[in-house]
DNA sequence: TATTGTTATACTCTATAACTATA
DNA sequence: TATAGTTATAGAGTATAACAATA
């Protein structure tokens, strides 16, 4: 593919990078012992912070029901902590074990320098891209 | 989350933008009636040109069980053609209908400019994104 | 004998609908 | 009555292993 010269290519390139990114996944992921869907789950459970389910079924733009098997799975190997809010005994809220905060650090830190490739930005490329995903996100 | 300050910071911006695209996807794909890793497929198949079954399962990283039951899905749906290669008959090609071809044309169009956002960004940032991009992808 | 793709099997992911507990 | 989460069910995604056809 040629450098793009109409402004509206730089559209398309934000999906060749999806989706190169996207399977990079699975195999990250089985290195960790973890699921594409379980990592984008220990991705949203920040450190130190509680969440409620219903928070990660809006933020995963999945159905409830998922993420009851998606947590049962996450518990069950002792990455997650449920349990019900105190002041609504409705709400389960989640928080990242040890064990959970490591693996998501690992995580992180996998998917952050995957290959090599990010070397090759200049510094000033480096703080360019952070500030335009910055923008990119809202 | 404040700017970052480190340079190691840079490496986490892209893990947050992957995930938030792929929150995205599920209602996306959904629109046009596919699963997100039939997106994968149809965005992995260019139009016009053939590809090979095992060419998907490399992209995809996955098995190549697997894209027999995506490929069975896509084809069943009239959106890709599947035959054996006239040079070696254990290769199977594939190619996309003009059905799939509006598909993967809705796909990437939705998926380029989801939100407004881009129009936040300058000429100039959005230059700087498409060459940054690029280098990323090699 | 080696390679490409398929089939059989099992588990995870996902949505829909019905249900439980709490509000 | 409304809401948060669970359970039941079914279909799609995924890996492993065994297999068929071709080379």
């Amino acid at each position: 593919m040629k450098g793009p010269s109409r402004s509206g290519d730089a559209w398309h390139m934000p999906v060749q990078f999806f989706f190169t990114q996207r399977a990079h996944i699975p195999t990250m992921a089985a290195d960790l012992e973890l699921s594409p869907a379980q990592c984008h789950v220990l991705h949203l459970i920040e450190p130190g912070k509680a969440v409620a389910m219903g928070y990660l079924a809006e933020q995963l733009a999945c159905d409830a029901s998922n993420v009851t098997g998606l947590v049962d799975r996450l518990e069950s190997r002792g990455l997650v902590r449920r349990r019900a809010s105190e002041r609504d005994r409705r709400i389960k809220v989640l928080q990242l074990t040890p064990a959970g905060l490591r693996a998501r650090d690992m995580l992180v830190e996998r998917m952050s320098a995957p290959p090599e490739i990010f070397d090759r930005l200049s510094p000033r490329e480096r703080q360019m891209l952070v500030r335009i995903l910055s923008r990119l996100l809202g």
